[in-house]
RNA sequence: GGUCCAGUAGCUCAGCUGGAUAGAGCAGCAGCCUUCUAAGCUGCGGGUCACAGGUUCGAGUCCUGUCUGGAUCACCA
């Protein structure tokens, strides 16, 4: 990286020019701004004080020094305090030529064999998913994108929630009111047929809540005691004691739940490694309490229950275990997080879950901590903002919901009628044609939702997410679609240009530079990315570097109309820029076609 | 009430560890297809970076306080 090179450069200079040691880290080299000519800049104000000169007159006695002394450095310019410093045109042609070619370039090869686990998705088995799970899930397949291209190896797991009183809901109902409906027999997908239930269970309680509030009972007795709950109630009981009864139909509509998660994943093209069910999880974690219990940093109630008191640490008291002896959610988490250290020793536990459990993880950590697991600091809670509608919050009661497979297929709906309507397809079968708007509703979809910083709230706005002008996934696509037509056009591969490059009287025009100064820093944004877990950062990225083609290629001619050895040179620079958007784009989880 | 997060153009969002005159897209207006794909490009208008202090040569960015919005503080998961 040249960035570090100045910067130690710079360090020898003060040094020598000054009579002052000082580390190179402690220097601001940055990106020289646009609008003033050099590549980087060297801030210069803190130096004066060493200088005891004023930050011009440092600037332009270091910049001296640097032209004279840094092989790559051409020029310099001094604005204010700003040193401005130029490459030779040479450094940025060399770089081209090192790395066009590479298939990988800013990838990380595999790096050792820490692990990082990261959880993501985790659907409830009564209801279909919906915009908030999108979201969920584009978040974390890209997140296990993004450590693996930086050589890291990722553990995707996906821990499905099948058990519960809201489970029994569903079932109950079912059983009640389903007279035997199966997904074969009402055309419905699996996990829609289940949320059907659901809804009915809901509404039904919601009767039986009104009755009885109208008979005297105040709204929260009811809630506890129509006979509709009683009878869930009974079913968990059975459920836990493994009656055979219960646990067939809970099988069976479980299967049903599955099926369709499947369908809808497949299609959202997310995947995982390992899938863990509550149902077998749900019990770990009490041996750990025990342990607790023994080292005397958990405690023991009257009635019998166990609690941790974290007051110290900001918190409250938290419940363990039950007085009935029974497991909660954090004893769960604990338990889990116990088997994930004892079977991979992760670098990071990522957890990909909202931020409405912010409180939830703090706890896990802080009680891992008390239980001396050094690794209590690996966790990391990745928690990503609500995603509201234009008109407030999703919420599944008022059927406000946005669902997930409903979603794409009105997505797909749009691409097809906007692309018909631009002539697009017109040679096309029906296959390609397929392919493609499945292609562009999901770029569009999950551009829309990873541009933004996933810790924000976001507003999910149909008519701008179906958008496909400006910033958006498609706007990307179609710049790559239109730097593949270069070679349609041309009749001839990449492999072909190469063998006939000769880049000895290249001249670079502004926008060359510029676009090579942007594929120069793909590697830095990847590490970004990955420091901060943000997907958004390669968003934005692939937005601005799209952006500079796009105005590169509108005003000036690559293949036509030039001579051939700048157009060998063109062709293969954006071919280097598909390939990169190309790459970056699949970090986030979207393809790009060869033709739009 | 405690804790956490957010507040940047009419709307949706960028702005990484403090640097130069705060950027995009959408929406509005005006232009560009005998030329490599117009899902594109160019131009115009649009800002008290919630507010008030502070630290600093320098603050949208850091600190303190206030206001507004959201989340959370279950023997639910």
């Amino acid at each position: 990286m040249v960035e570090k090179l100045i910067a130690k450069k710079a360090a020898e200079a003060v040094n020598s020019l000054f009579g002052q040691e000082i580390s190179p880290e402690t220097l601001q080299i940055e990106k020289t701004n646009p609008e003033f000519e050099g590549d980087y800049t060297l801030v210069v104000f803190p130096l004066s004080r060493i200088s005891k000169k004023s930050p011009p007159e440092t600037a332009e006695i270091i910049g001296k020094y640097l032209v004279a002394n840094v092989e790559e450095i051409y020029a310099y310019y001094v604005v204010k305090g700003f040193l401005n410093l130029e490459l030779k045109e040479n450094y940025w042609i060399d770089f081209f030529l090192t790395s066009y070619r590479n298939g990988n370039f800013g990838f990380s090869g595999s790096n050792g064999s820490k692990t990082y686990v990261i959880e993501y998705s985790s659907p409830n088995t009564n209801k279909p998913l919906h915009l908030g799970h999108v979201r969920n899930n584009l978040i974390g397949y890209s997140l296990s994108q993004i450590l693996k291209a930086n050589g890291r190896k990722v553990m995707k797991i996906n821990l499905v929630n099948d058990r519960g009183i809201h489970i029994c809901k569903s079932m109950l109902a079912w059983q009640k009111w389903g007279d035997g409906e199966t997904p074969g027999s009402s055309k419905l997908k699996g996990d829609h047929l289940i949320g059907k239930y659901y809804v009915l269970f809901d509404k039904k309680h919601k009767e039986q809540i009104e009755e009885m509030v109208h008979r005297g009972y105040t709204e929260d007795d009811a809630a506890k005691n129509t006979p509709l709950m009683l009878e869930a109630q009974k079913m968990l009981q059975k459920w836990e004691e493994d009656d055979e009864d219960v646990m067939a139909i809970w099988k069976l509509m479980n299967s049903w739940a599955y099926d369709g998660f499947e369908k809808t994943y497949t299609r959202l093209g997310v995947d995982f490694d390992m899938v863990n069910y509550e149902s077998s999880t749900y019990l770990q974690g009490k041996e750990i309490v025990e342990e607790g219990l023994e080292k005397g940093v958990f405690y023991r109630k009257n009635d019998g229950s166990v609690w941790v008191d974290l007051t110290d640490d900001g918190l409250d008291e938290k419940l363990l275990l039950r007085k009935d002896g029974t497991s909660v959610y954090i004893t769960q988490d604990i338990g889990t997080a116990q088997r994930r250290w004892d079977e991979f020793h992760p670098e990071k536990f990522i957890y990909v879950v909202g931020n409405e459990q912010i409180y939830h993880f703090d706890v896990l950590k802080k009680v891992l901590k008390k239980l001396g697991r050094e690794w209590h600091d690996r966790v990391f809670h990745l928690s990503y903002g609500m995603v509201e509608l234009p008109h407030g919050r999703m919420k599944s009661r008022e059927g406000t919901v946005v669902d997930a497979d409903e979603l794409m297929d009105e997505m797909y709906e749009t691409a097809r009628k906007t692309t018909e309507e631009l002539g697009k397809t017109r040679d096309f079968d029906e296959e390609q044609r397929n392919e493609l708007y499945n292609t562009v509703s999901l770029g569009a979809l999950k551009y829309y939702m990873l541009k933004v910083d996933p810790k924000k709230n976001m507003l999910f706005n149909p008519e701008e997410s179906i958008d496909f002008n400006g910033n958006t996934g498609p706007f990307i696509q179609y710049t790559f679609a239109r730097i593949q037509s270069i070679f349609r056009k041309a009749g001839k591969t990449p492999a072909e240009f190469q063998k006939e490059l000769n880049i000895s009287n290249i001249k670079l025009t502004k926008v060359e530079k510029n676009l090579l100064k942007m594929l120069y820093e793909f590697p830095q944004v990847l590490h970004q990315a990955d420091d901060n877990l943000s997907p958004a950062q390669i968003a934005n990225y692939c937005y601005e570097l799209t952006k500079e083609y796009n105005h590169y290629y509108q005003d000036t001619p690559i293949l036509q109309r030039v001579e051939p050895e700048v157009a060998n040179f063109r062709v293969l620079l954006s071919f280097f820029v598909g390939n990169v958007i190309k790459n970056a784009m699949t970090l986030i989880g979207i393809d790009v076609p060869e033709k739009m």
